[in-house]
RNA sequence: UGGGGAGUCGCCAAGCUGGUUAAGGCACCGGAUUUUGAUUCCGGCAUGCGAAGGUUCGAAUCCUUCCUCCCCAGCCA
């Protein structure tokens, strides 16, 4: 179960966290209550946040398991040291980015449990509401002779770029004077040129070692319709640029990413100093942080990869619950709970590494364990025969029995159902010659249907084929659950049934993991090719009448079977659809 | 072969301003309880910290060398 009054474990980030805010590193902070540059924070009052991290996708795909471990890091670091998170839009690439991304992604946000009201004000901030502050900070560099238009074709900066361990060649265009780049900078925006026809790079050094700070592009042409500023312009600034300029209007202090971006560190620095000199940025300034990304097995989380499935329909959509994507495992019965808590199990490192499936999988039982409805279920039914039905009770006498909706919560209160003639039990509950330390139903052997009557089998029917068609076993009087006499007879096995004339017929989707492999796109191989046929069976199951009109997204426990949620779409009143979050543990071993 | 990172139990991950019996979680293995072969509860689980040297009374923690893995040459983020 998710305990929530402990301390977390610490981890590199927290340390950090810790030293600043020991060291009083961002007490000086002002807020202006809204993103700005150094004026605008100035005159506001000393931010009453102690540190201010961000949350900051692109509107460009659906959120998954991989955003989620990012999720919980930044709003729970802000959370637990008295901060604020905030939920920002990179949205810097009006070819990618689309409304319908933007809605997706802040209810995966609020649905996971967190939110970006703090200090009386909503935290919502896009990117592109800072254009006009990055245009004029382009300006300010252009001015301060530290960027510069560059006419040379797409192919020739590459080629100028040098390689990992050859310094580049500067370029014709780089040392004209500023006010020429001033210029052709205005004719960018006024829209006088092409896509690619020229760029306004940073100067800084064509012969670092570290190819990111060889003069990187920081505004291109672009002539397109964005999601927010329509056609406003016609010229975009690129990530690298932006993203540390939004940290800094939006007075972040703990800027974390993942480590792909830690070469990007020393740009990100420069971007602030340079403007920071120029007295558009406050001090002090964000810092960046880098944490190693989720890699989970037998899961993928490349974007790419993850719409390939979707589009070519080997699984039935985004929200499929087969799907690691936020929407998927929410269809799929997880809970914004068991998610935190595999956040938290999982922690945050600088080190590559992979997570076994089983931990995800883990927390969301460890989280169902305690509050999910306990149901009875067969879901690869049987039908087993009370052969002294009659004798003992009278046809169709119908035996009412009740069971707790939860074990070890019995405020929860009782679940009511009959014990018929006839039931369905699970077709390997019952086997003619079991192996071994099995003790459920075979010839001679007694169990207990459970909280009902312990049986004795008897033997079976079959068909022509030799399959079994039905089970025969005998009450034995006087052990009903509940009542005086119901350990009277100790037996080992215990059984779930359903009722074969009042139980209600369900479709139950069984899921397991999309992929066979570990790692699916591991050596370079097709991750298409370790596609698991078996991922979802789809099964006609009896439950317990009273899950008739179970609420869409409710979770029950199907006992001996797993945790099992109502499908959020496809179930009808009266006519649930179940998805199969997680089975049981197992230790049986057979 | 340039630059930036990382290597602690099967999987994660603390510890790393040198001195603890090398945390904790997950998994796993025992055993107890159990009308879910679940849960819960007890107990077990690294003489070892990528390797080899060195410094030191003492090293996962400091130094040296080496090995392995990841990232970077978009007008993507």
């Amino acid at each position: 179960m998710s305990d929530t009054n402990h301390t977390p474990a610490s981890n590199f980030l927290r340390q950090i966290v810790e030293r600043d805010l020991a060291q009083g590193t961002y007490v000086s902070r002002h807020w202006g209550r809204t993103p700005g540059d150094a004026e605008h924070h100035a005159a506001g009052e000393p931010d009453p946040a102690k540190i201010r991290t961000r949350f900051p996708p692109e509107p460009n795909g659906y959120l998954h398991i991989g955003h989620a471990k990012s999720i919980c890091l930044n709003f729970g670091l802000a959370r637990d040291y008295g901060g604020v998170c905030h939920m920002r839009f990179d949205d810097t690439n009006p070819e990618k980015e689309e409304q319908e991304y933007v809605d997706s992604i802040t209810d995966a946000v609020k649905w996971l449990g967190f939110g970006w009201d703090a200090f009386g004000a909503s935290h919502l901030y896009y990117a592109s509401n800072y254009f006009d502050f990055m245009y004029r900070a382009a300006e300010y560099l252009i001015t301060a002779g530290h960027a510069y238009v560059d006419q040379q074709t797409a192919e020739e900066m590459r080629a100028n770029r040098g390689t990992l361990t050859e310094p580049g060649k500067n370029s014709p265009w780089r040392d004209r004077p500023a006010d020429e780049s001033l210029a052709l900078f205005r004719e960018m925006r006024d829209g006088k040129h092409p896509d690619g026809a020229m760029i306004l790079r940073a100067k800084i050094d064509m012969a670092s070692p570290n190819i990111n700070m060889r003069d990187p592009a920081i505004y291109r042409i672009k002539h397109a319709t964005h999601h927010n500023t329509g056609d406003k312009w016609c010229i975009y600034p690129m990530y690298t640029f932006a993203h540390p300029v939004e940290d800094a209007l939006e007075g972040i202090t703990h800027s974390i990413c993942t480590l792909e971006f830690e070469d990007q560190r020393p740009f990100y620095d420069w971007v602030l100093e340079r403007l920071a000199e120029g007295g558009l940025l406050a001090n002090p300034l964000p810092k960046q942080y880098e944490f190693a990304r989720l890699n989970l097995t037998y899961v993928i989380t490349s974007k790419r990869k993850l719409m390939q499935l979707v589009t070519e329909n080997f699984v039935d959509g985004w929200d499929d619950p087969r799907m690691p994507t936020i929407v998927g495992l929410r269809r799929r019965g997880y809970t914004p709970e068991s998610l935190q808590l595999f956040a938290e199990r999982i922690g945050v490192s600088k080190a590559d590494s992979w997570i076994d499936y089983s931990t995800l999988e883990g927390a969301l039982r460890d989280d169902l364990e305690g509050k999910a409805a306990r149901a009875m279920a067969v879901l690869d039914p049987v039908k087993l025969k009370l052969t002294n039905w009659d004798a003992l009770f009278g046809a169709n006498h119908a035996e009412p029995c009740s069971a707790p909706v939860h074990p070890h919560h019995e405020e929860m209160g009782k679940r009511h159902f009959n014990l018929t003639s006839e039931v369905y039990i699970e077709r390997e509950d019952f086997m003619e010659t079991p192996p071994k330390g099995y003790h459920r139903l075979y010839p001679g052997n007694m169990a207990r249907l459970k909280y009902g009557y312990v049986i004795q089998c008897t033997g079976c029917e079959k068909d022509a084929d030799g399959n079994i068609t039905a089970v025969l076993a005998e009450i034995v009087p006087d052990t009903k659950s509940g009542t005086p006499g119901a350990d009277s007879v100790k037996v080992k096995g215990v059984i779930t049934w359903v009722s074969a004339s009042e139980g209600l017929q369900a479709e139950v989707r069984l899921y397991d993991r999309l992929f066979t492999e570990a790692h699916p796109d591991a050596g370079g191989r097709n991750f298409l090719d370790s596609l698991n046929p078996a991922s979802r069976s789809i099964v006609n199951a009896w439950v317990e009448p009273d899950l008739a009109n179970a609420a869409p997204d409710t979770k029950f426990q199907f006992e001996r079977h797993g945790y099992f949620v109502v499908d959020g779409k496809d179930s009808q009143p009266g006519k649930p659809v179940f998805n199969r979050a997680v089975t049981l543990r197992d230790t049986w071993q057979k």
